[in-house]
Order: C-alpha cells, then sequence, then structure tokens
DNA sequence: TTATAATTAGACCGGTCAGTTTAAATAGAA
DNA sequence: TTCTATTTAAACTGACCGGTCTAATTATAA
C-alpha cells in the first residue's frame, strides 16, 4: 500500500518543534497535531521517540552539510571570505528568529549528549561532517595563502565551528548581537593570515 | 517554627539533578525523593518549578563565583597562568564526568533560553558575574603586559569563555579530548602578549 | 477475485507531570 | 496555657507522557 504520510514532511515539522522547544519537552502529541496523523502512523515509521529524534538530527544534518557545502564551494570568493559569509549568514538567520532556537544538532547535543549514547553518536557524526566541509575550505584558504597554516585545517575548522556554538548559546540568554561580533571580529582575526 | 529541612541542601541536590538529566527531563518527585522530604515542603519553599531553577542557577553561581574569584585573584601567579589554570581545572573536572554532565548555567540556558524569560534573564546574570571576574583578571593582565591589549578585556572574556562554552557542547557528543586541547592550544594563544 | 501484507486510525494503558488541598504537627508569642 | 502562624505530610487532581493494541482500510500479488 502506498503511503498516504509523507515521513520527510513529518520529520521536517517536528524537527522543528524539537528546535524550539527542546527534546523532552515536545511530546509525540505535539508531532502528531502539527501533521494531523494518528498515532499508529506515527509508529508504524519510527519505532520510538529517540528513533524519531535520530532521524530528526539526520534530516536537519542532510539540509545544513548541503547549503554549508553550496556556500564554502562558492570559487568567486576566496576561501576565507567564504567562511566569514557563511558565518554572516548564519547569524542572521539567528537573529531573525531572536536567538531563541539555535541550531537542532547543538540543542540536542546539549540535552542528550549525557542521557541518549545513540542520539551522541548521531550528532558527533552530524558535528564531523559539518566540520569536515569547514576543513576542506580553510585547507583551500591555506594553500592560497589567505589563512594561517600553522595549525592543522582540522583544529582550525573544530575551533571555528565550536567556537561559534559557544556564541550560539550565548546569545540565547541575552545580548546576542554584540556576541556575534566579537565572535566574528576576533575568530576570523585569529585564522587570518 | 523553625525548619526542619534545609533550603540550601534541597537546592543543591537539585541542582546536581537537573545538571544530570536536564530541566525538563527531572520532575519534582526525583527533586522529592533525593532529598527525601514530601511535596508540601517543596512548594512550601519554593512556588514552582520554574521559582526553584531560578534559585538554583542562583546557588550555583554563588559557588562557582566564589571558586573562580579564588583562583584568579592568586596573585601568586601571572595573570596569564590564573587564567590557564583556570580553565585547565575546569576542563580537568568535566573530564573527570566523562563530558556528561556540562555547566548549569550553560544547561540550563541552552534549554530554557527560549522558552522561560525569567530563567533567561537570571542565565544572563549568571554568566554576566563570571565574565566579570574574568574580565577583571584580563585587565590586570593587559596592564602587567602579559596578555594583548589591542581588545578591551571584556571582549575577550567573553571571547574566552563563550568559546569555552561551546567546546563544553562539542565534547558532550565525543571525542572530548581532543577538543579541549584545542580549544586551550589556540585561545591561549590569541590572548598572549 | 481472493489472499496477504502494509498502513491508517484512535481508543486505551499504566505511569508520571506540575501543582492543590486538607489536615496534622510544631513552634514561638501572649 | 492558649492562640496563631508556619511547616510538614501525603493523598489527590486533571492533564499529559511514551507506547500498545485491535480493528478497519487499502494496495498489491497470486
Amino acid at each position: 500500500m502506498r503511503q498516504k504520510h509523507n515521513i520527510d514532511k513529518i520529520l521536517e515539522n517536528g524537527l522543528e518543534l524539537i528546535r524550539e522547544k527542546g527534546y523532552h519537552n515536545t511530546g509525540i502529541d505535539d508531532i502528531l497535531k502539527i501533521n494531523q496523523i494518528p498515532k499508529g502512523s506515527f509508529y508504524n515509521f519510527f519505532k520510538s521517540k529517540e528513533d524519531f529524534g535520530i532521524k530528526a538530527l539526520q534530516k536537519y544534518t542532510e539540509q545544513q552539510t548541503k547549503w554549508v557545502e553550496e556556500i564554502l564551494s562558492d570559487k568567486s570568493r576566496t576561501a576565507f571570505k567564504r567562511l566569514q559569509y557563511f558565518y554572516i549568514k548564519l547569524i542572521a538567520g539567528n537573529l531573525e528568529e531572536n536567538c531563541r532556537k539555535g541550531c537542532l544538532v547543538g540543542n540536542m547535543t546539549q540535552e542528550l549528549g549525557g542521557l541518549s549514547e545513540a542520539i551522541s553518536q548521531q550528532a558527533d557524526e552530524s558535528l564531523k561532517r559539518i566540520t569536515g566541509i569547514i576543513t576542506r575550505c580553510i585547507q583551500e584558504g591555506q594553500e592560497a595563502g589567505d589563512i594561517r597554516n600553522d595549525y592543522p585545517a582540522s583544529d582550525l575548522a573544530e575551533y571555528l565551528h565550536s567556537s561559534f556554538y559557544g556564541f550560539l548559546l550565548r546569545s540565547k540568554a541575552g545580548q546576542s548581537r554584540k556576541q556575534f561580533d566579537i565572535f566574528m571580529e576576533i575568530v576570523f582575526n585569529f585564522i587570518k593570515k
């Protein structure tokens, strides 16, 4: 029998809900309601809430990597400028949401990092995928000579992206704009050659 | 009537629970159980779960500030070395807990930042207190000449501490040791003169 | 057409959620 | 001692939690 409901759509709507409200603060019923599906269908597609969480994380990561890849492979800018543009875009999106939602990967890592081994693993995988893309861009910049090369590209990528998560977190409590300015100024001052 | 139960102790035990399991994943009943108190007493001391959360945050911040203040005012080391020592200690404590628990302020900011205005405010207040102490130490280092002075001390403090939260978050998903090494190496390379 | 398997549907399960209520115990003030 | 106010105690409320169950529906294969 062909599916009446669209699993991708269910994931996207649910993922957005978890990103906003958190994992434990989002009930299965909330996900059913926003998608207008009965419970039986949900448990036909996903074997548990945790399973849904993992698949939501995968879906989100797919979307993100696609977007990052696009920006960081645009050869019309230098690698350095591409990275700057990437984080400017990220920050702009965050400010539009009043810094209330953040990143699903970061949020779930924080909330479930010590609690669910399966979700920790998926989060780690997601983070590796993104930093992998950033690493390649930094490598390019190092070879071109606009990014410092006294550190391995992978370390600089880890530094860049992990730091960003810190400022993302900080902005959730308040004073958002200023935090991001400090991040952009200092971090890009450090990596430039 | 004098209190039979100790509010401070209730806060400390409850705070530890929330730090481990998260705010929404910790029930009032869990807090009652660990403290061996009935519900009536809890609601006699705290007007709601949110109220408990705020007071737990305050308690935790008190403890933290006291500890930070102690380390960062030890004049037997240079300001730079004091900061290094502070983060080494912080990281060591985190590794001991297998990076599973993190920081209550960070955790609650992430989980409740967009959801509870009252808790966001308390978290912001807590973060300001800590970065304030770090700022003063950096200022000292700038005057003594071992920390770069081309940025305001407050910006460097914000940079240091927010970045640290990012690495703390990252370590919850995996590869902990390596993340912290990158943090220490790069961040202190940047702030040194 | 009939048999089979996947999907849809929602009532239902025991347990837990934050919070209320009522009453007993206990303290200090008078 | 008596009065009053606070604290202790736990049963209780209605809503919601993740998850199960059975039945009806639907599509495909034989």
